[in-house]
DNA sequence: CCGCCTTTTCAGGAGACTCTCAGCTCGCAC
DNA sequence: GTGCGAGCTGAGAGTCTCCTGAAAAGGCGG
C-alpha cells in the first residue's frame, strides 16, 4: 500500500506521512506540484492526497494533468478554505473526494481509507463474482442468474457486487453507503433500502428465491442457497 | 513488440528506452537521422519515436523520408516547443502523432499504445472478422450480413470493426473516440453517437437485428446472436 | 468552380436512471 | 394485543445519457 503525498508545509506533510506509516502504508513526499505530477505519472500508487495550495503548479492543475495523462488512481484533495467553489473545482478536474484543512488525522485516514477501498472495489479487472447460480462478470457490467441474464443498472451492479462480494458475511448500510454511493454522499440513506428493493425483484423474485437477506438492525447479507 | 527510439540526448533516450523495457517492448536506440532511417527502413518495428531536432536528417525528413518509401509503421514524433508549425508540419509529413517536449513518460507510453493498437486495429493484414452472420474483410474493406454485402463509408468500417473486434465485450465511447478518430480528436464525442446510429441503420434494421448493443454509461457491445 | 458524398456539429426530445418522500408492513419487546 | 422502530415500496420529480434529424463543413472528382 503506497500512498504519494503532495504538500508544501514540510513539518505538516511530514507529520501526516509519520501517521500514515504507523497505519502500514508506504509513503512519498512531494513539496510542489511538478515533482508530484513527476512521481505520481511515473509511479504507482494506492492512492493520492493533493494540497491544492502548491508552489509551481497548483493542485487543480496536477489532477487535471494527470488525469489527461490517464492516470486514474485516486486522488483526495485537501482543500484550504470550506467554499463551494473549491468543492466542485475539485470535484471538476477529476478528483475524488476532498477535505477541508483543517482536519483531524483520522479523519484523513478514514477517507482515505474508504477511497482505496472504493477503487479497488470497481475498477478490480476483470473480476468475476460467483456464488450458487449467481454470477457477476465486472469487467463487461454483466449479471446471471443461471443461463438468464440480468439487466442491472450501474449502481444496482455495484450494490450487489458489494452485498456479494463479502458473502455469506452480512454487509452494513453504512458501509454500503459509502462503497457504493462514495463517502461524501449526503442524500437520504434510504437509498440502500430502495436500491435492495429494485435488486429483489431481478435477481430473486422471478427466480422465486430469497437469497437477498435482511439482517434487522445490520445490514443486509446475500445467500446464495437454500 | 519492437519499437525504434530515433533521438541524440543520450541520457534521456536511454532512460525512455529502459521505461519502455520495464513496459515488455524490445526497444532498439538510434541517434541520428540517417542511422534512425536506415533501421527504420530495413527492419519491421511496431512503432517509431521519432525526435524532431536529429544530427544529419532532421525528424521531419526522417519521416517523409520513410513514408515515400512506403514505410507505413506509426511513427510519433517528439517536438521541442509547443507551436502549432511544429504540429501541422509534424502530420503533414506523415506523423501519426506527436508530444511536446517536456512530457511525462506515462503520457508518450498511453499515446504510444493508442497508436499501436490503432494501427493493429486497421492495417492488421487482411484480416477477417466474423462474428455470427457478420462477416469484415478489412483487406477489401466490406462488410457481409450473410449474403447480403452493405455498404459502409471509411468512418463506419472503422468504427465498426472496432466495436466488433472485442466482441461480445463492451468497448467505451473513449477508446472507440481514440482508435477510430484518433488520439488527438477535439470535436464533438457525440460523433460516436452519430455513427453507431448510422451503422444500426445500416447492419441491424433492414434485418431486424439488435446486435448494436448500448451499455448505458459505459459504450457499446456488438451481440451477434439473441 | 461545381456538385456529390462523407464527416461533423448542433439542438431538441425521448427515455433511462437515480433519488426523495410518504405511507405502509413487519418483527420484536413489553 | 399494542406500540415502536426498522425496513419496504409505489409514485413521481429531476437529471443525465443517448438518439436523431437537419444542416454546415470538408474533400474529391469532374
Amino acid at each position: 500500500m503506497h500512498i504519494l503525498l503532495v504538500d508544501d508545509e514540510v513539518s505538516l506533510a511530514e507529520s501526516i506521512a509519520e501517521g500514515f506509516r504507523v497505519e502500514g502504508y508506504d509513503v512519498t513526499l512531494a513539496h510542489d506540484g511538478n515533482r508530484g505530477f513527476e512521481l505520481a505519472s511515473s509511479n504507482t500508487y494506492e492512492a493520492i492526497v493533493l494540497d491544492i495550495m502548491l508552489p509551481k503548479r497548483n493542485g487543480y492543475r496536477v489532477c487535471a494533468d494527470l488525469r489527461a495523462a490517464g492516470v486514474a488512481t485516486p486522488i483526495l484533495m485537501l482543500t484550504a478554505k470550506q467554499g463551494e467553489l473549491d468543492e466542485a473545482e475539485a470535484l471538476d478536474t477529476g478528483a475524488d473526494d476532498f477535505l477541508c484543512k483543517p482536519f483531524a488525522f483520522v479523519v484523513l485516514l478514514a477517507r482515505l481509507r474508504a477511497l482505496i477501498r472504493r477503487s479497488n472495489t470497481f475498477t478490480n479487472g476483470g473480476e468475476r463474482l460467483q456464488r450458487g447460480d449467481l454470477v457477476i462478470d465486472a469487467r463487461n457490467r454483466r449479471c446471471f442468474r443461471g443461463n438468464d441474464e440480468i439487466q442491472l443498472t450501474a449502481r444496482e451492479l455495484d450494490l450487489l457486487s458489494a452485498i456479494v462480494r463479502t458473502s455469506p458475511d452480512p454487509v452494513t448500510k453504512t458501509s454500503l453507503l459509502h462503497d457504493v454511493w462514495g463517502p461524501r454522499f449526503e442524500g437520504d440513506p434510504n437509498v440502500v433500502e430502495v436500491y435492495v428493493g429494485y435488486l429483489r425483484r431481478k435477481i430473486d423474485t422471478p427466480f422465486g428465491r430469497m437469497s437477498l437477506q435482511t439482517v434487522r438492525g445490520v445490514g443486509y447479507r446475500f445467500q446464495p442457497e437454500k
